[in-house]
DNA sequence: CGAGATATGTAATAGCCACTTACTTTGACA
DNA sequence: TGTCAAAGTAAGTGGCTATTACATATCTCG
């Protein structure tokens, strides 16, 4: 019952897809450990394989790291993409639904949201890292562009998105590391939230 | 020359002050190899003594850089106190005073700004860090109230002070991690602080 | 079908690090 | 001056990353 996401059938030198394997094992010990706690070792301890069967799979430690903080992107941009479309009833409706979004997602995986950033040496200068995460911002360009007045510089939509982007990004951060010193009610947050929204917003 | 911050005098077998040399020693080496790459291993080689000696002031990894982290919030604050107080000759002055100081710390010290934060195990429910970094907000909360019409309540004040360090935080982090990607001149950078500084503190 | 070639696994190992233990040196002070 | 605590060293344990040489399963193609 520690095995149990192991594909089925197959004996037992091959696993069947160690690699995907491993980026869940790892994913998971990010979680319980934080990114510099958890070592490759204990990942192959846990896949039921050699210390040195990751390696077939990935160069090195950062590699695997790697993998885990782009999958943690894309599950972050499908999050984001649903929250907003999801909330175009009102006008601020998907700005406020996306700073929710982006909290949400770090107090749910906190470990995979910290390597996602944080972690320097493992994306300094990473293209695909950078590509990926332009994606989320542009679901945010989208969403402000359909609130400021039609014609608005495209560079001025920038610069409200990274504002929110800003925000967010600090709030999600001084929470998961305990820095929030009043702790809000989720009505509460939810007003924030809003607040900051139309305060970004406005002319 | 590789001794030279050595205390003077003092033959070769005590050091005079290690736990302070080590400090600074470990101090230049997270902003060399971040906080996670440096070794205790070689902070001690630097200092020229053996590997266990740092043991003999620290009880493990971690206080050492709790050490360092320590000695750098206080080093903000004081940064951040001396920028309000040279800024008040304008209401807002004081506010994104002490925001540019707050980007220019996390720029001039990035690793141990990211120690003061980021790294959870360290400072998991750690009273001494969790006081002087209120000692920070503090300052923020002193100008946030001569700003806002006085009889202010203290809690709407400290609401406000959190919404700048949520910004702040959110844009020195975005900064260092190099996700910021409209790359403003120091003009437009102090433009941005001044508008987000007004955007929260209006009405 | 069957035989390489290739992919994917293992065992053994090197080198680094955190931290411990047992011992040594030094300086302060009674 | 003699003693003792503070502060250093040397050597060792166990864990980790990563590599190398070797073993085995799977795939491809004649």
């Amino acid at each position: 019952m520690e095995q149990d996401t192991k594909p089925a059938g197959r004996g037992q030198y091959h696993h069947g897809d160690l690699r995907a394997h491993l980026v869940e094992t790892v994913r998971v010990l990010v979680e319980e450990k934080g990114a510099d706690g958890f070592s490759i070792s204990e990942a192959a301890r846990r896949a039921g394989v050699s210390s040195a069967a990751p390696y077939k799979h990935f160069h090195d430690r950062n590699e695997i790291v790697r993998a885990v903080a782009l999958a943690g992107i894309d599950r972050m941009r499908d999050q984001m993409d649903a929250a907003a479309l999801g909330a175009r009833g009102t006008v601020l409706g998907p700005i406020t639904a996306l700073g929710t979004c982006y909290s949400n997602f770090a107090r749910t995986e906190p470990g995979v949201f910290r390597l996602m950033f944080g972690l320097t040496d493992s994306h300094e200068g990473d293209q695909e890292i950078k590509e990926r995460g332009d994606a989320c911002a542009e679901i945010v360009r989208r969403e402000v562009r359909l609130v400021l007045p039609k014609g608005t510089d495209e560079q001025e939509i920038s610069r409200r998105a990274h504002m929110l982007h800003m925000f967010v990004h600090g709030h999600a951060f001084l929470e998961i590391d305990g820095k929030n010193d009043l702790d809000l009610t989720p009505e509460q947050e939810h007003a924030l939230m809003v607040d900051i929204s139309d305060r970004i917003m406005r002319d």
